[in-house]
DNA sequence: TCAAAAGTGTTATCCTTACACCCATGT
DNA sequence: ACATGGGTGTAAGGATAACACTTTTGA
């Protein structure tokens, strides 16, 4: 029960900052500028004699390093597994990182949100350049068709005898769940009733399963097996962990996003109805049935008229709609369940 | 971006380790036997280089002090803010937690989970001793309106004035949303139109509600202000942070249990359906409909008959049924979905 | 025969999904 | 006039919540 330090710690706060960027979900990227350096999330190692709390601190290294004021923040996971994001010194401190997932306006209209003159190069990058498989907005990705299932079916054929048995489930099987029973085609596994679909909240189940089937480049980096790991890898690498902490944040909100209002923090002030269509299938990465949509934001009441329209969408006018506040006070569970109407 | 171990950080790894004990649930806590020492949950100081992982640290230290092997284990959060949970010297090391919630079977019929010998006294603790509001399976608990109400009220009351106002939530609104509308009653503030109800996966926030409000004897204990703190404080303290952390697992488990099979990691293997009926309303703390769980458990395909009946619940002989393992492959959502049936 | 607990059947209601259609603007 | 995107109504299917009722044991 008594404490000692025993050895140091190291802890790094890492933050996943999402904004919508021209209509795609986008996060603020650090470094990355030069030719070979990997772009990093905001980050920092915490310090409890300057940092009075977790978040403040992550707050002072988004806004010292990026000049952005962070709205919305939450606690995603801490990641502390050794071989992954380590030095290869054995004796080197052991670093763990807090990830959290913060969200903001890119650019706030009037009233800008970035006070401070960033510090360091930063960029908004579009998220779906590090997990290109996630976007299905314009249909099935074809990177999953032809590379990454084949990668993945070569993985499971290679390595199928070194399984533990135990009743933990296989690797088949999460591979199943994660890429939908599509993934294993003509190799059903027996009892798969119904075929299992492409929920897309497993996020980070898949970007793990890419980890250790050595198909991500961070793998190899990692000095994991890396027999089939293609030269590029798939989907862009980050520094360190932080591909993995991104992948953590966009399940995250997506299962977020049905049951608390949290978009709202990356719409401007008003907005009309297919804006905030488009900004949910960004961040859910899929197509959404247009009317079921507004009957489902109208009787959850999250939104109210402005009275003001607007003509920029082309077309016939579009009513503005401000975020109406108060449901968070009224609904315990105000959130937009979006059911499953993929309409492609 | 690099880094240096500037203060010395301390990482403890804190486990909320559940198990149904005669039909209550329980939780592992150490220490505690002697008068005035408070009971706490199985936990240790993380040490890199001995502990492969973070879940393997934490798996040891349960084992080391209690005996138990744990079988599901899920990262709850890290919890960091100083003030609380400290030992008043600024300058001691800053300690961090990271809170789990840990899965096991009380008694393992035949064999036995508890294989070295617990190096500490250890025992097994109903839950709704540290949280008696959160027990409505005999309908609603009288401390909630006999202390627990009027306390907030009177916080409420006298910390009206010192209340920032802005976007976030105001405490009233808060205490409305964490309590349910009738913890406002007559005080009602305009748009309320759907009263909200109590909602059992919201542990947390309550809990942090009574320890801002200082009703609680841990606030007192942390320094806070405790003008109006009964000097027993609402059900049982624990040691340091710990029954922040119970709260966070209740809550995750009350949650986790409706889309995962998670509550038959806590049953024995063969089980009726009332049993597990009594089980889920253990943790979910309210009645629930007998026959529409029956069908829901049905339809789930979560459960299959063993063939044998038991004579041991009095009345009918009850049919035996096991967990279903195929189902989490074939149900990409495999759970108890449990709607708001409150029998009673 | 009665109490106790297991187990089955049925109905009203709401929500989800899908489809078809109308409206207001610019070109 | 027509293309474009905004906006509304309604019907079919399924899940939920609530009800009443039958079955099998022990005392």
């Amino acid at each position: 029960m008594s404490r000692s330090a025993d050895q140091a710690i190291g802890l790094d706060l890492t933050a996943a900052v999402v904004a919508l960027v021209e209509g795609h979900p986008a996060i603020l990227t650090v470094g990355g500028a030069e030719p070979q350096a990997e772009p990093a999330l905001p980050s920092g190692p915490f310090a409890p004699l300057e940092h009075r709390t977790l978040e403040l601190g992550l707050r002072g290294f988004v806004e010292a390093q990026t000049g952005f004021r962070l709205g919305y923040i939450e606690q995603l996971y801490t990641f502390g597994d050794r071989g992954r994001h380590a030095t290869g010194l054995s004796s080197a401190p052991h670093v763990l990182s807090i990830g959290y997932v913060g969200l903001t306006r890119a650019v706030e209209e009037g009233v800008p949100e970035r006070d401070a003159a960033p510090r360091t190069a930063w960029s908004w990058q579009g998220w779906y350049r590090y997990f290109p498989w996630e976007d299905w907005r314009s249909g099935r990705p074809p990177v999953l068709d032809e590379r990454l299932l084949p990668g993945l079916q070569a993985w499971l054929a290679r390595d199928a005898r070194d399984e533990p048995p135990g009743r933990a489930l296989s690797r088949r099987e999460r591979v199943s769940l994660a890429f939908g029973a599509s993934a294993m085609d003509a190799s059903l596994n027996g009892a798969q009733r119904d075929d299992t679909p492409w929920d897309e909240e497993r996020v980070l189940e898949r970007y793990e399963l890419l980890y250790e089937a050595g198909l991500v480049v961070e793998a190899v980096r990692d000095g994991r097996d890396a027999a089939a790991t293609p030269a590029d890898g798939l989907g862009r690498p980050m520094a360190l962990d932080h591909r993995r902490i991104l992948a953590t944040a966009i399940a995250r909100l997506r299962g977020k996003m049905k049951y608390r209002p949290v978009v709202f923090e990356v719409m401007p002030a008003t907005f009309t109805l297919t804006d905030l269509q488009l900004a949910v299938e960004a961040i859910a990465g899929r197509r959404l049935h247009k009317q079921n949509f507004r009957r489902l934001v109208d009787r959850a009441g999250l939104v109210e008229q402005t009275g003001a329209t607007t003509l920029a969408t082309g077309g016939r006018p579009a009513a503005l709609y401000r975020f109406r506040r108060d449901v968070v006070a009224e609904r315990p569970a105000a959130g937009l369940r979006l059911g499953q109407p993929v309409v492609r």
